[in-house]
DNA sequence: TCTGGGGTCCTAGGACCC
DNA sequence: TCTGGGGTCCTAGGACCC
């Protein structure tokens, strides 16, 4: 059997760890830049509060309801999830927990005796929530999409399941997918949702009656057979090795305020490098290829029609070599920008991505690059010792800076497009400077 | 005024090989 | 008149996830 564990509203319920006063009362928290609103908690859902929406447009009913509204504050969530995950693995072998998301995380139960699965399902939930304060909910079954399944319902009556679902027979299987629509299924999104609904197909139940060379030809091949046959219980999905590296690296952000410099560009290219390299560098990876985009301003969208972004222009370069030294990812970054640069237009949003990523200990020495391409070990200790020093100075009551204690030139220091943060909460758990405090 | 960020996997189709 | 068969690799784009 698997199971899926996954935390109660996460965002809000990380805000209100620290806030007791919050405890029944309604709480959203806002996207970066205070665009959107990506969690709430189910007394700001009774309100009709509906997730993904606008922070301006629910700006009203926020105020009237008094809903207690925060900024993400990545430093909080990145380290309650790590206390929520690391409790999992305290708990179980830790091959047998896969993280998924922040809030999420597969669980391999083959171990456990079926007759104890619900016994072990709220021992888990107990202790989790004992050791970190982050309320959460369990669904098992036979496959990971049966046990998101069950998930869902667990959480979805909270009162009648005490957040734990175990589908461990086929009676309950049906049951639980006869009251799932299927657009609440894990790998159906708006696309196969509407097609299944023209098709007559309205539940899960519906869904896993379907011919297979139906489902090939019109859900994506492979992947919409493999998410069928998981429905009928036949497990397809591993739990992936937590060992995997990333493929790809992005960072990438909406501004906080209109950009029409390119100087203001380079910096926050370069701010985004450095950002992504770091990262690069944590999974001992080298990246080969550099990808710069910028959007520029949308046009007012028509009345009525959804939002959308303005135009993307992008480029890549082939790097000459495969590396993970800031300073090289910088210069080529910035040379993209030269020439993906208009005067005269208005940028709201600026992204680099870095792909081809390898092993760093195995870079394929270009054939014909200068000697210099290759970082240098002096170059490899001057990046280990920026990151150690950023890393451990970032949680530093001397330093509590919100900028990093050594930057690149390149990022510039005015930064007013910088994103908005307007209902950042303290970083209780990561800053002396910001911990709780009791009189 | 104001609409997030970071990923994965898969397919189709083109270019190219012998 | 009539133009094979069997591959590989790459890219762009779609769909999905949280």
């Amino acid at each position: 059997m698997k199971a899926i564990l996954d935390c109660n509203s996460f965002y809000c319920s990380c805000e209100r760890l620290f806030r007791p006063a919050l405890l029944r009362r309604p709480v959203v928290v806002l996207s970066n830049n205070d665009g959107c609103i990506i969690s709430r908690t189910d007394e700001a859902k009774a309100l009709g509060v509906p997730m993904g929406q606008p922070y301006f447009q629910a700006k009203d009913i926020i105020l009237q309801e008094k809903i207690a509204t925060f900024s993400s504050n990545y430093n909080l969530y990145g380290d309650l999830s790590w206390r929520v995950m690391e409790t999992l693995r305290q708990l179980l072998p830790p091959e047998k927990v896969e993280v998924y998301s922040v809030d999420e995380c597969f669980l391999d139960l083959d171990h456990i005796a079926p007759a104890q699965l619900h016994d072990f399902c709220a021992h888990l939930k107990a202790t989790v929530e004992q050791w970190t304060g982050i309320a959460v909910s369990v669904g098992a079954a036979p496959t990971k999409v049966l046990s998101k399944v069950a998930n869902r319902l667990a959480k979805k009556d909270k009162a009648a399941t005490g957040c734990i679902m175990v589908l461990d027979s086929p009676e309950k299987t049906a049951a639980a997918l006869r009251a799932t629509p299927v657009e609440d299924l894990w790998g159906v999104g708006r696309q196969y949702a509407l097609k299944l609904r023209q098709r007559g197909i309205f539940t899960g139940w519906d869904l896993r009656q379907l011919n297979l060379n139906w489902i090939q030809k019109e859900m994506g091949g492979v992947v919409g057979v493999r998410l069928v046959r998981e429905l009928r219980g036949e497990a397809c999905i591993d739990l992936k090795d937590p060992l995997t590296v990333k493929k790809m690296i992005a960072t990438t952000r909406m501004f906080g305020v209109n950009v029409t410099l390119k100087k203001e560009i380079k910096e926050a290219v370069a701010t985004y490098v450095t950002r992504a390299a770091e990262k690069l560098r944590r999974q001992d990876s080298a990246a080969s290829l550099l990808e710069v985009f910028l959007i520029a301003k949308a046009e007012e969208p028509p009345p009525g029609k959804r939002f959308r972004h303005g135009p993307h222009i992008g480029g890549c370069v082939e790097l000459p070599q495969a590396t993970d030294h800031t300073p090289d990812l910088i210069t080529a970054a910035l040379d993209l920008v030269d020439q993906l640069f208009e005067a005269g237009r208005t940028y709201k949003k600026a992204g680099v991505m870095l792909g081809g990523l390898v092993p760093v200990g195995s870079v394929q020495t270009a054939l014909f690059a200068p000697p210099k391409a290759t970082p240098t070990r002096q170059q490899r200790q001057l990046m280990a010792a920026v990151d150690n020093i950023n890393f451990a100075l970032r949680n530093d009551v001397f330093f509590a800076l919100r900028n990093d204690v050594l930057q690149f030139a390149a990022a510039g220091n005015g930064r007013r497009w910088k994103m908005r943060q307007e209902h950042r909460s303290p970083r209780y758990t990561s800053r002396w400077d910001e911990i709780c405090e009791v009189k």
